[in-house]
DNA sequence: ACCAAATAAGGCAAATTTGCCTTATGATTA
DNA sequence: TAATCATAAGGCAAATTTGCCTTATTTGGT
């Protein structure tokens, strides 16, 4: 996949962590509390409106159980 | 892969990237120029010193003409 | 409509990254 | 030994993220 502007990859990853997330049938909260980050932080990743790290989305990826890459993969 | 703590994350996501980017046969400059990241980021980068943006992520993944999963695959 | 749960949104200080710069170290070749 | 290229390293201000907090807003169920 190609975006045209980083705002939209990051836009795209927060997607993607949203439907994961609710696959796994967790809370924004639950997973927070799982990934040991903060809650409201989950929600600016999902809405896109930051850039995180790379340590966040393995700490996410680690909670969620799944390899970090699954969170970059689109349009599954 | 499990990482007991998010640093070791991180700088295995730096030696992924510097594989691949010899791989490709760039230097630390050119890759720089080409994903229009500064070159002493991606020394950083590669050294696993910092906590890298996604969005760098992408940028350097494009630069490489790779997918963003490939720099999160490990023992290539 | 009401209630409760979930998510969005926004403020703020502290921490971290980033870009820009310079200098040092290493490696390779003439 | 020089000279050159590549990478490491470090300083610094500006920009951004992050954690912590509170207050909307939305969503789903009864």
């Amino acid at each position: 996949m190609n975006y045209s502007r980083e705002e939209d990859f990051i836009i795209e990853f927060g997607k993607t962590l949203s439907r994961i997330r609710k696959e796994k049938g967790l809370t924004q909260e639950e997973l927070a509390f799982k990934s040991d980050l903060e809650y409201s932080q989950i929600s600016r990743i999902e809405r896109g409106i930051i850039n995180t790290s790379i340590s966040q989305v393995y700490k996410i990826a680690k909670a969620l159980d799944i390899e970090v890459t699954e969170l970059f993969k689109v349009g599954q």
